[in-house]
DNA sequence: CCGATGATTGAAATTGATTATCATGTTCTC
DNA sequence: GAGAACATGATAATCAATTTCAATCATCGG
């Protein structure tokens, strides 16, 4: 069952705030889009089919779904602005990124996230989140 | 065998450019300085010894130590500011950062590394550089 | 439905880290 | 020691992101 606008609306409305139009629309362009998308990306985007909403509450909102569970921030090295893509806790991914061509694959490791959790008890902490970036050449960028 | 002083003399002698009072003075308290350092934090440090040098200087001789592999930047979440390590491709280390109060500790896993690797391959990507930081709460913060 | 209350909005200003400019000073080679 | 190239540092510029603030809107109780 994939996150939709109703699952922001139940967190602003157990938070006490409000449901609004702009927020709607960022949310909906935002629910339909896949992959990864910048604020102002998503702004643009956004402005298409509801103009008149501000990128500062383009920022918000985001700021909003990432804390209702529903966005992740990615800050990939060299990129100077973060870039959003919705978030799913049981789909959790990490990213191979070719320096060259900024070709990204996403990828999913258990074993890998299995021994992140057991290195990190070894030092007394509990994961609660973690990052995991490779960084290298893409078969055609190799071969090219 | 720490790098040093002459290891980035080496570097700029290689490419042509000068050996300054400047960017040894920058060099010198970076690498006395362990753990991780902001280039404002580093400014501050190295006009006790050294005054007069500015702080576009350090920005410019931490870029320096990057590129002759001396130094790594780092740009852990939440923190607006880069930070810089010596760095040591033999003693290449990831992190442990806890949410609550900060602390960060580093640690080394060839598994992971190993598992990496072959995860990349999978993918048709080789891997020149990486980056792991596992988010949680360290043991006292765990506790409190 | 109405009005009060507090949240939201968006334009504009601000922030904060980092980088670019540029006139002046320094290094290194011959 | 002269000269060409490079480096420096004060200042300005960038740029994503946040803050401000007056105007607008959503929600709740009556
Ligand atoms: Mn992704
Ligand atoms: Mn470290
Ligand atoms: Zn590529
Ligand atoms: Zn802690």
């Amino acid at each position: 069952m994939n996150k939709t606008i109703a699952d922001l609306n139940k967190y602003l409305a157990d938070k006490g705030l409000k449901i609004t139009r702009q927020r709607e629309a960022v949310a909906q362009v935002f629910f339909d889009t896949d992959g990864h998308i910048s604020a102002e990306e998503l702004y643009v985007k956004v402005s298409r089919s509801y103009p008149g909403v501000g990128l500062t509450t383009v920022y918000r909102t985001l700021k909003l779904l990432k804390e209702a569970g529903l966005a992740k921030e990615r800050r990939f090295a060299e990129d100077s602005q973060g870039v959003f893509e919705k978030e799913d806790t049981a789909r959790h991914h990490d990213h191979l990124i070719c320096t060259r061509c900024g070709k990204i694959v996403e990828f999913k490791e258990p074993l890998i996230e299995k021994l992140q959790e057991e290195a990190a008890h070894r030092h007394g902490f509990s994961v609660e989140d973690h990052k995991m970036e490779l960084y290298g050449l893409c078969n055609s960028c190799r071969t090219a």
